[in-house]
DNA sequence: AAGATATCTTTACGGCGTCCAGATACCGAC
DNA sequence: GTCGGTATCTGGACGCCGTAAAGATATCTT
């Protein structure tokens, strides 16, 4: 009955089912969106019984947060490329971009993101500015590096979070149909993202130099 | 058994319960949370079995839809007003400052406006471009007022889209906890939106005058 | 007055999240 | 090496959910 695929932990008698649940998760997630994402569902699919989960997490809600964390984690690592990759003056930009990009090409995952994130009233941790190498200290620290001041505490904030607002805000509405024909008058997805991003100014401390 | 409040229409033997209904699940919205609501939770409240709902609405997806309407005509009285009062130079900021201050006094129901849309992968009639009184034409217009120009359609509709988009993230972002204590340095609720925005640069037409 | 029709109730089905009692396999101590 | 303890999984149950079908009931039309 054993057919753990990774030389790791595999902490008890079965293959370890912790992560053979995530694996299941994520594939129905991609499958057939977050309304079909059921604990029974994801047992299902890892072959367990309906309440063998629940020997791994408290509740449902707990493997969403496991889910959500792994998203967080996939997003820091698709900005942190972002970043690396582009030039200078363009870091900024770049790191909204990738964050569109990340939610467009996994809508599923970013909306159990955000879900888990608004039940708790709280962001998550990969969001946080005491967290080193989250992505909001990506940000922040992208703006410093661009000439923001690194002495103005609030301001600094205020800036990063307006960012992330604006980037949130366009990775949802990107995903309306409503938005196509503005898509196509720009020629392909990039475009009409950068120029929703140029229309709100959003990287003052780009523009300036 | 009627018990009509209301002196319209009640179309058939029953009090007309489709009002019922509506009005039902906004109090189960408002009282205990989008999960709460649900097709029998609302029958149950309007005093009703579970099926009798199916004779005004074809799913539960089909009630929510009329939630959200209500909503969105909700928010567009709001933005109205808000446009209504505010001096000329302040009317776009005043819509955006009145979009996010609806979202975070209805939580519950701007979800349910959101979700609905997002099932759809539409928006809701009152967002759209070709229906005159919309809040989206309302931004649009106003932007025009403040100069800017009317026949660059591609570019006005991009600037009206980027202004919908902040304000959707902003109005997101505004119900974490994450942000009280940046809040609290700013003064209150309104004196951050204000500085989100600003950061945002959200509205050239309003700055260069 | 009577038949048609729209409204509501009852009953039922399968799926859901979750709990509990029992079976099973591993672990450490002797 | 055996054995008790413990973590892991199964099977079954409960109450909730959305929804469908069939029967009852009140209104509308004629």
């Amino acid at each position: 009955m054993r057919e753990s695929q990774t030389a790791e932990a595999r902490p008890y008698h079965h293959g370890d089912l912790r992560r053979a649940l995530l694996e299941a998760a994520r594939r129905i997630l991609e499958a057939e969106g977050p309304t079909a994402l059921s604990l029974r569902a994801v047992a299902r699919e890892a072959g367990v019984s309906p309440a063998a989960p629940y020997h791994h997490f408290k509740d449902k809600a707990e493997l969403l947060d496991a889910v959500a964390e792994q998203g967080w984690e996939m997003l820091d690592k698709r900005m942190a490329e972002a970043k690396a990759e582009a030039e200078p003056r363009e870091k900024l930009n770049s790191l909204g971009i990738a964050y569109v990009c990340f939610a467009r090409d996994n809508p599923a995952l970013y909306r159990v993101m955000y879900d888990a994130a608004r039940d708790k009233e709280a962001l998550p941790e990969q969001m946080l500015a005491d967290n080193e190498d989250s992505p909001y200290c990506k940000v922040r620290d992208t703006m410093i590096e661009l000439g923001a001041d690194p002495d103005a505490q609030t301001e600094l904030e205020l800036a990063t979070t307006a960012a992330w607002c604006a980037a949130h805000g366009v990775a949802e509405m990107a995903g309306f149909r409503q938005f196509d024909h503005l898509k196509q008058d720009l020629g392909g997805e990039r475009p009409f993202l950068h120029a929703i991003f140029a229309h709100m100014g959003l990287f003052p401390h780009v523009r300036r130099n």
